[in-house]
DNA sequence: CGCTATTGACCACAACTGTAGTCAAAAGGT
DNA sequence: ACCTTTTGACTACAGTTGTGGTCAATAGCG
């Protein structure tokens, strides 16, 4: 059950993970400005979503509203987890190291950082 | 430039990556065991990503030599940037808590970050 | 020197993606 | 009770990607 969520459909389920169980022009609505897409295109790119098991439908009245099947946390997971794995042998260190050089880390950023190392180490 | 390397491409910059300047029956060999390609398929491979300008070539005789024109540091690092942008709202800190929870870092990998973000913050 | 194997150029083709159109049923306004 | 609007179902269609075939030049074997 590995489905594979493409750009498009990602921004389609981002919408839903902050609203789940809206319907269609509730997220036509909710996408306005960030992406400028037709209605019929976040129709098709739905029925893609739900075809692929990543939504569930509920139909109320002449609509269907929709609601992630996966979490958002485990499909950030899977994806940060697939990035090591392809690009950092599989070691997350690496990757912490990269980011760190590539966006620069706020202050902010290393004390979290420290806290759940801090965490993790007990 | 901003050239999009598909993930079967990225399994030849690898390869060129560690070895760069090599021909590709040395890739086709490089791959053996990795991937299951016919030698088609690699020099298809090749040739694309030699059009989208990632690879340069230096005809050596009968066959090309094929070397990264992309850094693998560069190509980390942009990759690294996209997903937290895509997906953790363009910070680092939760990726890596997402990630510590997804995989579990080693006490090395936790000493290693430490000793990462010490440095980062003097 | 002629044949075979290698190599790059070009071509093929189905699946997946992005982007949207058509259609018919239903729901709501007047 | 109509007409318009909304919605889901189905269809379209070009570009990308994965996978590999054909062909002609060539380079090395025997």
């Amino acid at each position: 059950m590995s489905l594979q969520i493409t750009p498009a459909e990602l921004e389609i389920m981002k919408v839903l993970w902050k609203r789940p169980g809206i319907g269609a022009s509730e997220i036509v609505d909710a996408l306005d400005g960030e992406q400028d897409w037709s209605p019929r295109t976040v129709k098709t790119l739905l029925s893609r979503l739900v075809e692929k098991g990543a939504l569930n439908t509920k139909a109320e009245g002449r609509r269907y509203l929709y609601r992630p099947l996966i979490a958002k946390r485990d499909y950030q997971k899977k994806e940060a987890g697939q990035l090591i794995d392809k690009l950092f042998g599989g070691r997350a260190a690496p990757l912490v190291a990269q980011l760190a050089d590539a966006r620069g880390l706020s202050n902010d950023d290393i004390e979290e950082l420290e806290a759940l190392l801090g965490r993790l180490k007990q």
